[in-house]
DNA sequence: GCGATGGTAGAGACAGGTCTGTATCATTGT
DNA sequence: ACAATGATACAGACCTGTCTCTACCATCGC
């Protein structure tokens, strides 16, 4: 019965610290053409045999680095969550103070995978709204990613000194959700101003500068 | 199976004041059936073969109502929209002026088809996110819902005396999408406490209360 | 050096299922 | 009898996943 896990522990252990050769593992090169087109055209657009063509790979290496394309889909989901959360760690976060700016900059940094030509919003809610039955592994995936943002943006509420941390946090979430979503159905583009404006608005409300 | 639907029978005993009302009950149950699976389920999770099941309707009557399963979608889509747009025109306006009780109102009834049990987001963004083909005729008329969402929007936002109204319009927009948005993929509920206080603080902000 | 071996990968056929859409027959109400 | 509808079979396309066959390349035994 040949290799459960394949590429990672074959390859690290015959590998034998050879030179990284001509072309990119099969693997990596399924789980960028699937990414591509996942996030482009939809997961439930996009069949194996779409993925297969663009990739330049066999189908049984394919199925053989990928039980099936549920597991393709939690993988090119899993990338961008991993992505996403070192994009967010390694930001240069301008010294969460009491500064209508820390949250202000995170919202404006919220906005990943930013191609503006092809701009298809959140991964995540994407897929998401593909996927409806709550048992499926990438939705959960999916929720998990909100889960963590709300994580992030609670702490740097907090950081920035709300009355409310977590009224901020939701407020600011949503308005990180219709960016999202209004860089794709709508034709402002993610980067609109009204997102910049609207989060320095809550925070200075959520920070006693508008009201208190 | 005839005696599952009442409704075959009503046809001939309610007159209805109405022209061709007796034409309809094969055309409007298929329609129901579609409306609740599609945005339960998503459109492209749902086959024709579910729809003729559920509606206890046969397949050729379907097709001799709706051409194609893209005409049905966008019938469902066209039903919600003029749905929504009677619904916003009806909706009990509380005297748009220099209030912004006035636009915080509307943001909060900014939100149809709530069933709380089984709320799913917008129906339209929805469709956009699962049919990404730009000459989907579904797809366009997810757009077309868009903007007669902003239209309004812009109109509120002028009516409640915003000192700059497409900002506050979009940052409306922004905060609508993102409820929506939110309360499909995050486990805050539609009718978060958050929308209400963020489109307060919007339309402070935007009217001169909270800077000027 | 040289062939054998074993792991990886490409190409393509194939099976079984689902989907849309069409055609045909049966039923029912009037 | 007639028209509308239900029931069903079917065609063709597509999708997922399996299978076989072949090629390549690195290592291992000799």
């Amino acid at each position: 019965m040949p290799g459960l896990d394949p590429a990672a522990t074959d390859r690290s252990v015959l590998g034998m610290g050879e030179a990284e050769g001509a072309r990119k593992p099969a693997r990596d090169r399924i789980l960028d053409t699937a990414a591509e087109l996942f996030y482009r055209e939809g997961i439930r657009a996009v069949g194996i045999d779409t993925i297969i063509a663009h990739s330049g790979v066999a189908k049984m290496s394919l199925y053989r680095n990928f039980a099936s394309k549920e597991e393709l889909v939690c993988a090119y989901l899993e990338r961008n969550l991993v992505q996403h959360a070192a994009w967010w760690d390694r930001g240069d976060r301008p010294s969460p103070r009491r500064s209508a700016g820390a949250d202000e900059g995170a919202v404006h940094r919220a906005r990943p995978l930013d191609r503006p030509s092809e701009f298809q919003g959140c991964p995540f809610t994407t897929a998401a709204a593909e996927l409806r039955d709550p048992a499926n592994p990438a939705r959960m995936l999916a929720l998990a990613h909100k889960r963590m943002v709300r994580d992030r943006l609670h702490a740097l509420a907090v950081a920035a000194g709300a009355d409310e941390p977590d009224r901020l946090c939701a407020q600011l979430q949503l308005l990180m959700e219709g960016a999202y979503a209004s860089g794709r159905a709508l034709d402002l583009g993610p980067g609109n101003e009204a997102v910049a404006s609207a989060a320095a608005a809550l925070i200075d409300a959520a920070c006693g500068k508008g009201r208190a």
